[in-house]
Parts: structure tokens; C-alpha cells; sequence
DNA sequence: CCCATCGGTTCGTTCAAGCAACTCACTCCG
DNA sequence: CGGAGTGAGTTGCTTGAACGAACCGATGGG
């Protein structure tokens, strides 16, 4: 995303975004949720380019969303962990996927699963309601403010 | 965001970012659930440029994700609807708010709860098996190619 | 010694976003 | 009737982010 800063919203929406709308960020932290951690890795996987993956990288280090991790001197080569912060991007990367899968995957049905560690079961992003803990329809959503 | 084609990329999630990972355009869907319509809705409320939104909004209809719908004539205006396709990126949206709530609100806490209509109790997005039956943690995710 | 690897940095080009001014088809007010 | 206001844009110029290719520095391997 571009200019990074929307300014004036005071919207939770907009503040992740500027954190994580900026192009390639969401696509790097799915990355790394799937293990690739180095520098040569993203560049390989996605088309980025060097300069705009630095400073993608360094970004994502510096809101706490990964970690610099150094794995060996001699020379001193650095990968990138995810942190919790990180991982709990989950639920939005994977509602994202689910929602792409639906409308936007060709014939061949979606490249990917996403599967329940161990069970192996699919795994799905739904709403819930805390105070009657049953499943919402996207339909049942409103938002008021806060006041 | 920016160029808006990840070329090679065969995931779903970049399906997905291609159409609503531009800058903006997830915060005029966010617009559109919570009941703004209009182009000079949005323009005020949103600090966007007119032609950025022109741009944007031509884009979602195109997508299918809002319709175009004449409200007057003489003169003849048009408001936007959200379809079904994006209605049901409200997974999606729910999500990186609560991202946003969790991890960037300020001391003052979430500006706007998302809210069971009806029941008036907090939506929550979660991630759930769908052989186990059982919530799944973020940490038990994984993802395997659909050979 | 030369080449390869990894993780970058530098620099020139291209393309999207921002901004201001303008248009068009009306309505409303005096 | 004239002038201001409104809603939904379009046009054109400027700024700044992303792209692409070249280069760098430390090291290891043949």
C-alpha cells in the first residue's frame, strides 16, 4: 500500500493496514508462516524486488511483527522469525485465502489447504458472538462506536 | 497497494490481495457494511483523492464486489452496494480489526466494537476445524499443496 | 585465484497516488 | 431570471513508491 498512512481514521481497519496494506507485507508474513525465514527465500518465492524487500523486512522487524534472528557468523547471516504478534495474523490471512478461494479461484479449486496441525482436518474462519456463542452470518455484523 | 498483480504467484491469498489489497479499497468495504454509499461519503470520510476513488470504486464494481445503483434521476447519481462477494469479506475485515484492536490500539482501546445484530453481544473472528469440530489455535495452522 | 552464496545498498526509471481546478446536469432561493 | 449549491465525476500536474539492474563485502570452496 502507498503513503502508508491514512490519516485521520480512527479506525482499528485502517491502523493495521498501514501496519500490514502495504504491498508484499501480508504475502511476506504468509511466508514465513510457512517457513520461508531468509532473505534469498522471499526474494526466490515472491518477484520482489531486493531494495522494496528490505525495507518490507526491516518494517515488519521494526512494528514487532518479526524478528532478526542471526544464524550464523562467519559470515553474519541474519533470518527473520515470526512473533506472536506475527502469528496471530492468522485468523486475517487465512479469512483472506478462504475468501480468494471462494470467488477468485479458477476451476482448479483452491492451490492450498489449510490444515489442523495433527488432525488434519480443513480449517475455516467463522464470526461467533461471545455473549450467545453461536455461529454469525456475515449478514448479523454491525459496528457502532464506542463512545 | 501498488501495481496490484503478483505475477506467479499461485496462492489464493494473492488472488485476494490483487482485488482488495490496494490502498483504500478495504476501507471503502469497511464503508460500505457499516452503511456509507455515496462518493461524497466516502470522500469525506476517508481523506482519498477523487480520482483515487473514482479509480477504486470503478475497480470493486468491476470485481463484483459493490453495484452500481441509480438512486435519482434528473440529474441521474449513482450510490454502491455491497453484493454477496463483498459482504462476505466481512470475515476478513473482522479480523484485521481485531488484529488492530489487540496490537495497535492506543491506551484508549478499540474505537468501535463489532457487534451481533440483534443480540448486541461482541463479534469475535475465529479459526475452527472443520473435522475436529473444535477451535483451533493459531499456532496449529499449517498449509500443504493441493497436489 | 576465481567463482559462488547470502544479504544486502545504490541509482535511474516507471507508474500510482495526491492535489487542485474544472465540468456537467441539475435544484433551490430570491 | 441570475447566482449559489450539490453530487459525481474528469483532467492535468507533482510527488513518491515500486521496479530493475548493477554493485558491494564477508566468506567458503575448488
Amino acid at each position: 500500500m502507498l503513503r502508508r498512512i491514512y490519516e485521520g481514521q480512527d479506525c482499528s481497519l485502517a491502523h493495521a493496514l498501514e501496519v500490514v496494506g502495504e504491498r508484499w507485507s501480508l504475502l511476506i508474513v504468509r511466508n514465513v508462516l510457512l517457513g520461508i525465514k531468509r532473505f534469498d527465500g522471499h526474494l526466490g518465492d515472491l518477484g520482489i524486488a531486493r531494495n522494496v524487500l528490505t525495507d518490507r523486512l526491516n518494517r515488519l522487524v521494526e512494528y514487532g511483527i518479526l524478528e532478526r534472528v542471526r544464524y550464523q557468523d562467519r559470515p553474519t547471516r541474519y533470518e527473520y522469525h515470526i512473533t506472536q504478534m506475527g502469528r496471530d495474523l492468522t485468523p486475517a490471512v487465512v479469512a483472506l485465502m478462504q475468501w480468494g478461494d471462494r470467488y477468485l479461484s479458477g476451476e482448479a479449486g483452491p492451490p492450498r489447504r489449510i490444515e489442523h496441525i495433527g488432525c488434519e482436518g480443513d480449517v475455516r474462519v467463522d464470526l461467533a458472538c461471545e455473549r450467545c456463542a453461536r455461529p454469525v452470518a456475515n449478514e448479523e455484523v454491525t459496528a457502532r462506536p464506542v463512545t
